[in-house]
DNA sequence: CCAAAAGTGTTAGGAGTACACCCATGG
DNA sequence: CCATGGGTGTACTCCTAACACTTTTGG
């Protein structure tokens, strides 16, 4: 049976909201190709571990944070995805609340940043198609999962949580509406606390899946 | 930089409609591991195909046919999955029309055969879980897109419609409102033409996607 | 007292669900 | 004439969407 030199490696599209926007953990190639241009960042499938494992190691290298939200995107294979040679790779999607958003100090990830997904500087390889595939995940899983909690802090406003909608599906809603239907799903929990920034206090909720 | 030895296979999941039954494609395995069980279709990306392509050129290695629904569902690459060694693969499934699910005659789908997918025989590797995956991914997809039309032929009644729906979600359905939804969404075409089957002859529909 | 964000109800339309009988045909 | 599957309508509930004003606080 003939040998295949094919390389398999993870990419990681790791998304969290900072300043009312949804942002990107991009790390600046230093090497060619693609030098000098952003990218997702990613690294190759070690022998021993799974590709979960893989995509795990990678999030923590450049994050430095463990139980973080991290579930397999697509996998792009087209032979002419890397011009240094054949390498699939499995993307792997992230969400990390904006509290544990911090990025390593060390690590590889030394050129790493948060970019806003609204305005994105060029990047390498396929990297903006799996961007957009993650993005439209995102979406998709937003209307009928819980996944956004995981952008969140432990405590949240109603507003963060609507804001936070907003933002990904890049449309406003109605507040009255909005309010009532979250409420109503019974997965919030009201807390005694209230946010004491600037105007009237507004109650902090937090997230506690079905009872 | 340190070469990996991973290989890199596509296995296909193939559903069609059979007896009013949901069925999946399984080959006989003749060789070790797992010899004498059953497994679903596969084989090694080559080096100048995408993984689209290669699931493509499988998919019609094992059925004589182009043109067929098929789509990516998951990559699976736990280190032990395949005893042989690394090995990960990325899974497709596929859909196909009783009317077209005829088997390759030649091919090494000598021992290909359709197995309902309520009364399996004992899979290989971790394959009971990728067809696991691929039946949640279609029940799934049913409710909110109209792949499952990939299962019926170009012509067909709404009780053949209601029945796959049934058997896909292995729960039955209200005839009349079955029938007022998926009137209501627009897609179908009614036909001039009866299928004289037995008793009252039942009307012919076409599928026609958004206007 | 003013600016800014928090908080709150009602109504109308559409979608989903439950439910039972008559019809056309072949044997 | 009977067995079989084809075909049809209504009422109730629930979800969704549209829509505007009052409250609380800090400055």
């Amino acid at each position: 049976m003939k040998t295949h030199t094919i390389q398999v490696t993870v990419d990681l599209v790791i998304l969290t909201i900072q300043e009312q926007q949804l942002r990107v953990l991009l790390v600046k190639r230093g090497v060619r190709p693609f030098e000098g241009e952003c990218a997702l960042p990613g690294g190759f499938v070690r022998e021993d571990e799974s590709l979960e494992e893989a995509a795990a190691r990678e999030l923590e290298e450049e994050t430095g944070t463990k139980n973080i939200f991290l579930e397999q995107l697509y996998s792009f294979g087209d032979p002419k995805r890397d011009p240094r040679g054949r390498v699939v790779t499995v993307a792997y999607y992230a969400l990390i609340s904006p509290d544990r958003a911090e990025l390593a100090a060390g690590s590889d990830a030394a050129s790493a940043a948060w970019y806003p997904v609204a305005k994105l500087p060029k990047l390498a390889f396929d990297h903006p198609n799996i961007l957009d595939v993650a993005l439209n995940r995102l979406r998709g899983k937003l209307e009928y999962t819980t996944v956004g909690f995981e952008l969140l802090p432990k405590k949240f406003t109603l507003s963060d949580l609507q804001q936070m909608y907003e933002v990904i599906l890049n449309k406003s809603l109605d507040k009255r509406n909005f309010r009532r239907k979250v409420l109503a799903m019974g997965i919030l929990r009201p807390l005694k606390e209230w946010q004491q920034t600037g105007r009237k206090p507004a109650r902090l909720y937090s997230f506690a899946p079905q009872t």
